[in-house]
DNA sequence: ACATTGAGTTGAAACGGTTCAATTTTACGA
DNA sequence: TCGTAAAATTGAACCGTTTCAACTCAATGT
């Protein structure tokens, strides 16, 4: 490392004073235009850098986000996380991640964390489960602290959100399977306190309402969580005797679990058993047999909420509550 | 946000000064411990956290580190990030990452801004196409920047890299299916200027040589990338008449899409062509039919990488060259 | 010729830590 | 009780920016 040129460097080179020239670098109104052009090409010359802690230090901003995602591994929020990125980057703030395995301790300390490392907001996928301690959010919330969530919230806490309308997608295709005469639909979730689960459900239940059809709650299956091994098993290890018509997974990871343990156990899909996911992950298309979801449009969803937290960063007032993002019904071969 | 609570709070509340504090708080030798539990309380008391920017003013350090890999959607990567992050936040470090999208401008671009934003060191999956510019990497290695390569390196600068032993991954499983009787053999990689495809043939000609049978370099496919979809598309498209005995692709996830097109073309795995993928990514034990491949150790790589980087940022003199990581074949119903 | 205006620039005070030479306090042996 | 060495603490310099009140200076109107 060579030593590094300072805004000092640059000042007496051109032989203007330290404010001048950090004035001209960050383009302020009140510099000379010839001075700025001059001043760039000075600090070209020398290889200027400048030091962002100091500039942090000054302005207590380090244009820096953390974002707390589940689990990385998931394909859904690897496109996530991809997607935040490119926003954020586009608008020249870096990303900073951590994932949270689904534990809200580990949540509550990577948020911590962050903010120790002065970030300027944080996106969090929340881990809803109300069996946890929530105080920190609370807190963070009332002291305005920027933090946005996506794809789900915590139930006291409904605010600066942007997530997919889980329920009308959930009522859209259930009622779309219903329409067609299938009654027998087993639901596969994971835990059903987590809102994601939760509003599914609803989206289900209204539908079948909606159609006047009784709905029984022993098709709901709560899987040990929704991963794609989790799917496995859980078809790997049903030992009832019902055979559904329909089995629609929470997302689409899940549902090629389901489906290659269906395989596994002789079933082909769509005839024997249809399957559907939701999502709409990128290869859901080219599977062997392409896959009938829900889409969600993460781009979409990713570009709110990088707009919603960059308006809260830069204090215009925005909307506070939960933006709901439309869903789309794909159908594939998967569940003709 | 309230107000923040400085050092200089704590002084004054404590009675001593702000050095002293700041060591206390540092856990420095030259402190009484009974100073240190007392600063310790005080601090806790009013709340205190250190100022980020201040400190790596101060110390020229930020604790964070930057990542780039090509493609956060493939879930090889998505696991990769996953250890990366684990080990550091082990060692209290943050990570920030950065998408490179197999493209070198990307990857440049990532580099300048990270250290932009005052990373003390990178870790990269370079994009290793020769055709573009190196420049930056040779400076920064020169510099002697504390920038490590993980899982393939740059031809002219084979320094500070851990990855798989890849040819001798693709030696063994090639050699296995050699012994085994099979000769007509495809292999689908990506573009074979890049190392990552450039050892693996290494290792299958020197399979095929050690077996004294003659290597078709027709057996060849270049794809148009290594993602699902492009080994979907190899096939889809592949008008030739030869019908390999085993196809080997260049990673798990092309594997499937591999898998996936030959079922939609009547074929079946393994009985009428047998398919082997690479890297063994968490769920290949799982897919519908369990995926022969050869396991990279992601996490002892990752965490080989963060030791060699940190190493590095401490000053420690560490190996320079490049490290590999050990394979292992691993034999699943796709290729039995 | 002279006040007035406004554009452009300066210089010093933050920002909140770390570091270390200098100084003070403590502990111990004679 | 005193002298001295070791331990603990102090205080100021420093890190590299931003910010803004105060200042300079040229242009303008009268």
């Amino acid at each position: 490392m060579k030593k590094s040129v300072t805004i000092k460097d640059v000042a007496a080179y051109t032989g203007l004073s330290v404010g001048t020239v950090s004035m001209a670098l960050n383009g302020s109104e009140r510099i000379a235009q010839k001075t700025k052009k001059y001043v760039a090409m000075a600090a070209d010359e020398l290889g200027f850098r400048k030091n962002p802690f100091a500039r942090s230090l000054s302005t207590k901003k380090s244009r820096i986000i953390g974002c707390i995602v589940p689990d990385i591994t998931n394909q859904f929020y690897g496109e996530m996380v991809g997607h935040l990125q490119k926003e954020l980057v586009e608008r020249d703030y870096g990303l900073i991640v951590g994932f949270a395995n689904e534990d809200r301790n580990q949540e509550a300390r990577l948020i911590s964390q962050f903010i120790d490392r002065g970030v300027d907001g944080i996106i969090s996928v929340p881990v809803t489960d109300t069996k946890h301690d929530i105080s920190q959010i609370r807190t963070l919330y009332e002291d305005s602290f920027p933090i946005v969530f996506i794809s789900a919230y915590y139930k006291d806490i409904p605010y600066y959100t942007v997530m997919a309308d889980l329920e009308d997608g959930m009522y859209q295709i259930t009622a779309s399977f219903l329409k067609k005469g299938y009654k027998n639909m087993a639901f596969v979730f994971g835990d059903l306190n987590l809102i994601p689960s939760s509003e599914r459900l609803n989206g289900v239940k209204r539908a079948y309402a909606a159609a006047g059809i009784e709905f029984d709650p022993s098709n709901i299956f709560q899987a040990s969580g929704v991963t794609y091994l989790a799917g496995y098993s859980t078809v790997v290890n049903y030992t009832g005797h019902n055979k559904p018509d329909v089995i629609f997974a929470i997302n689409d990871i899940m549902a090629m679990g389901i489906i290659s343990a269906l395989r596994a156990k002789g079933m082909r899909i769509p005839e024997d058993i249809k399957v559907a996911g939701f999502d709409d992950i990128s290869n859901a298309a080219f599977l062997e047999t392409p896959l009938t979801t829900v889409s969600q449009s993460i781009e979409l969803m990713c570009r709110e909420t990088v707009t919603l937290l960059l308006n809260r960063l830069e204090g215009k007032n925005t909307f506070s509550g939960i933006k709901k993002i439309q869903t789309t019904v794909i159908i594939r071969e998967s569940a003709y």
